[in-house]
DNA sequence: AAGTTCAGATCGTCC
DNA sequence: GGACGATGTGAACTT
């Protein structure tokens, strides 16, 4: 890892063109090549960068480069594409590497994924009665986060009592997740050991439009407190 | 700007938990709070971070954290939830500070506001005689990117000859701009006085799906090439 | 290798 | 101020 604090500006070529004017700012190049520039605000995201694998190549600047101050330019190429990014390099007023190792990684703890674990031992949360089929439910199309069964004649669609519940799960749902639920019913819905099949979206919180398109569509929205779920972890609790 | 390379231990919690182990990294704490631990790959994302506006309090370790080797706990607290980042420093390889000023910012080209713009100017890409009616056409789900007239009986549709194009512009079209598309079609041939309202999808890149359900639905696909409408800033050239 | 899905997204814009 | 769409998304996992 290296890290420079320089003047500097910078040229991005690639899915779209953007420039940077000179101005000082941070400059950091990994281990594995690839590049980012840092200014002294905004988010955690660069204002330029180049993902790995890339190339930097060094070379001195044209003497019309020269005479505007340029030190050095660096050309950034990804090894895979077009995308190219340009610095020229002005005054460095810090510059330190360092091996930083391989870094023993990140634990992340809920994603998504516990949400749909809670959930699956938490089925009741559906309606009394209700019981886990099985978690990422295969289909065609792909897995069915929840497949739940009703108990029986628990409700009645088209006059025929509903007994499956086919559940998408969500951080945050968006009018996508509505759309992505809609194909898995379609499907399961022509499977006649299944039909029918209703439809629930699951989410710690919904987006209005998502909102309104499920109910259009028949599908029923079920907010999940995920700390409230978490402070259920008494086994006896999932067995009813 | 401060920029330190530290071995040091992060632990998240907020809308989830992280944790970091114990290993050498990259900490960036820029003028407005906010704070960036980077490792050595991975891509611009940090590991961990802290968005502003934000505070981070300094304290000594405990006596136990003195014993495993912590010099210093940061923690970064969000101003305005209960998001907080616990950064036990150990040792410190470098720390450079430097005040970088405000940066004049990015000057970007070529993002989806420039196609559309590019594309109101060129209507005849969507055949002869087309002309605009309105960039952004309000509907209740949201704005059209474009609404286009035919010229008088273009072409014909279940008997009726079609007067206007819906155009949907993506940079790179996915299954979510036909999506898209379709709700808005659905929308706008409700409407007597537009209908018979076809649909357009016009991009630089169309995944191949996303091509076969556009086809499949009767929408047309339009590959945009992004230079050559750039190139075509003749105001005579437009009009044939 | 290509497609699908998730992520502590951030950012601008418009209502 | 909330909602919604765009972004040079990146990374993991499946097919």
């Amino acid at each position: 890892m290296r890290v420079l604090v320089a003047t500097c500006a910078v040229d991005y070529s690639g899915r779209l063109s953007a420039h940077l004017p000179l101005a000082t700012r941070v400059i950091m190049v990994k281990a594995d090549g690839s590049v980012l520039v840092h200014s002294d605000g905004g988010s955690y995201k660069p204002l330029n960068w180049m993902s790995p694998p890339c190339t930097v190549r060094v070379t001195p600047p044209s003497v019309e480069q020269a005479a505007d101050g340029v030190r050095e330019v660096w050309t950034v190429s990804a090894a895979k594409s077009e995308d190219q990014l340009v610095i020229a390099l002005h005054e460095v007023l810090h510059d330190v590497s360092h091996d930083l190792g391989v870094d023993p990684g990140l634990v992340k703890d809920g994603v998504e994924a516990h949400l749909q674990k809670l959930l699956a031992e938490q089925v009741q949360l559906l309606g009394a009665g209700h019981t886990l089929v099985r978690r990422e439910f295969p289909t065609a199309i792909g897995p069915v986060d929840l497949m739940v069964r009703t108990p029986g004649g628990a409700s009645v669609e088209a006059g025929v009592p509903v007994r499956h519940v086919a559940v998408e799960i969500k951080r945050r749902a968006t009018i996508d997740a509505v759309e992505q639920l809609t194909r898995y019913l379609e499907l399961l819905n022509r499977d006649p050991l299944l039909a029918p099949v209703r439809g629930v979206l699951a989410a710690q919180s919904i987006a209005p439009q998502a909102r309104t398109l499920a109910v259009d569509r028949g599908i029923a929205c079920l907010v999940l407190d995920y700390d409230a779920m978490r402070g259920v972890d008494d086994p006896d609790s999932r067995l009813f």
